[in-house]
DNA sequence: TATTGTTATACTCTATAACTATA
DNA sequence: TATAGTTATAGAGTATAACAATA
């Protein structure tokens, strides 16, 4: 048995990220919406109307995956698909009008709580902060990538 | 389709959440672990060996959910179950030799992310950092803790 | 020949409910 | 009567592989 450590700055970012996907996890009860389908929302809010093959290289997910999250949320009224104007083959998915107005109730919401957790910051600490955690994001950004690219350039001496 | 407002502190804070996680699932290939059971090994490793109910109360899931994830690492052989010494109903789960040697592994490569991370902030914005981040941690769990308080009671109101 | 989306299949995480053995 | 763990069942998220339609 470990004695446990006083926690780092890196543990309390851990513990921030869990705190929200718990948050987010209950906030959608009896709406059919889940954290991996709001995700889609975000993305087309952002993004506008695209194709499912966009959607799954802006989320990182597969093609298979992407069906079903848009399937559900076709069937929940937030989203619909379309023909592609030129391609055959490829389906347009846009929000539908509740799906706009959800994402707007959303996005306040999200301004909101922004508000109040740096309400609760000093503000002679704020500026600071906002530095630090720029830094630290870019910093982790850079280390994934590198250890995608690592893992890349070993698959392909191994293919 | 909406304009994309500047990242604010909240919206660091969740990417590195995502970020992370993101570096959690894809640590683990062909190891047969997986974030889920990973968190099960860190608090046997901070909490000692413990029942199957200790630890479902210490995640926060369920006690089938629990059976599944030390099956799992029962089969890997990172914990191993033995009788509880008085309670014959009980069932207690501790780390194997193989279990602690990873988990200690673990932790020393935990440490040299963080110092990592850290080192990306500059040194005279460490301090309000750490500030900031556990005054946002502390609020976050503030509000999670009233909204779960709400939402029990209005379940007992209705029942 | 390559790409888009779907069907088929499988694994992980999660939950509730019913059941067994014990307390 | 209550608790510890399991079996049964189900839903969500994810993946790869095979396939149809189209480019």
């Amino acid at each position: 048995m470990t004695r446990m450590p006083p926690p780092t700055v890196l543990d309390r970012l851990l513990e921030i990220g869990e705190l929200f996907q718990h948050d987010m996890a209950t906030a959608f009860d009896g709406t059919g919406l889940t954290p991996a389908r709001v995700r889609v929302l975000w993305v087309i809010r952002h993004g506008g109307p695209m194709t499912q093959q966009a959607l799954a290289t802006a989320l990182g997910v597969s093609a298979r995956n992407v069906t079903g999250l848009v399937d559900a949320l076709e069937q929940g009224g937030h989203v619909a698909r379309s023909p592609h104007p030129t391609d055959r083959r490829a389906t347009i998915v846009s929000l539908t009008g509740a799906g706009e107005q959800r994402m707007t109730q959303m996005q306040s919401e999200h301004a909101d709580l922004t508000a109040d957790l740096l309400d609760a910051v000093e503000p002679a600490d704020r500026a600071a902060l906002a530095r630090g955690v720029d830094a630290i994001a870019e910093r982790l950004r850079a280390l994934i990538a590198a250890d995608a690219e690592r893992r890349t350039s070993s698959a392909e001496r191994s293919a």
